[in-house]
DNA sequence: AACTAGCACAACCGCATTCCT
DNA sequence: AAGGAATGCGGTTGTGCTAGT
């Protein structure tokens, strides 16, 4: 358990005060820093749990509510091509937080998938998903300048959430599948060979 | 009305990665 | 280059609410 200057670290649910506090302390000294935070705010929480609450909950960002379709849809195909890494996918989501893709995804997400996909005869398996945990992508070389194709590093050209969100769609459409049957094929795919998986991966990582 | 199961979501924990000295 | 501190991430747990019995 971690300890801050402060003495007994609080845990639980956050009190309106205590976002009140956590605020005015970002407004004041920015994002960042989250070790000094709780001294600055004068909170009895650990860094981490401020960190996790102004990103989670109090940003101003945040978009709150229900995920539509076409979110649904955007998390399905990138966790096809991300696996579970909720931050990239959710980077990809404007104003929606990795926590609040993972929740969804395990509460909704996946029983939906699973039970639209109960009347195939294939079996899901984990073995052709890209593997969940951060790699060291900063080993990876960098990619060619002198071409730009889907291969490159890759940012939206657009400003708003819905041409970003349109933009990413149609990037996937264009590079992954054609339609929404192609991906639940691919997910129930039995046994995928090691070198497709490792082109999955290749691909998860020039987009990360 | 009381109890229980299921759901949704906030928060915690442990570990990998990155940064800094 | 090495080691410790800070940060970020995904998995898991806890809790409150609601619907069903």
């Amino acid at each position: 358990m971690e300890k801050n200057d402060v003495g007994v670290v609080r845990k639980g649910a956050w009190t309106p005060e205590e976002d009140i506090l956590l605020r005015k302390c970002i407004h004041t000294f920015g994002e960042g820093k989250w070790h000094l935070v709780p001294i600055r705010a004068g909170l009895n929480r650990c860094r981490k749990s401020c960190r996790l609450r102004w990103l989670n909950y109090l940003k101003p960002s945040i978009k709150r509510g229900q995920f539509t379709k076409d979110e649904v849809d955007l998390i399905i195909r990138l966790h096809k091509l991300l696996g579970n890494r909720w931050s990239l996918i959710a980077g990809r989501l404007p104003g929606r937080t990795a926590n609040d893709v993972k929740n969804s995804w395990n509460s909704h997400i996946e029983k939906k998938l699973r039970s639209s996909s109960s009347s195939s005869t294939k079996t899901i398996t984990r073995t052709n998903i890209v593997r969940s945990r951060p790699q060291a992508f900063s080993n990876i070389p960098p990619p060619d300048p002198t071409t730009h194709d889907v291969n490159s590093k890759i940012d939206p050209p657009c400003e708003t959430d819905d041409e970003i969100m349109r933009w990413w769609r149609d990037l996937l459409r264009t590079t992954l599948m054609e339609d929404h049957d192609q991906m639940m094929q691919l997910v129930n795919i039995n046994n995928a060979d090691a070198d497709e998986d490792h082109q999955t991966e290749m691909s998860a990582r020039r987009l990360s």
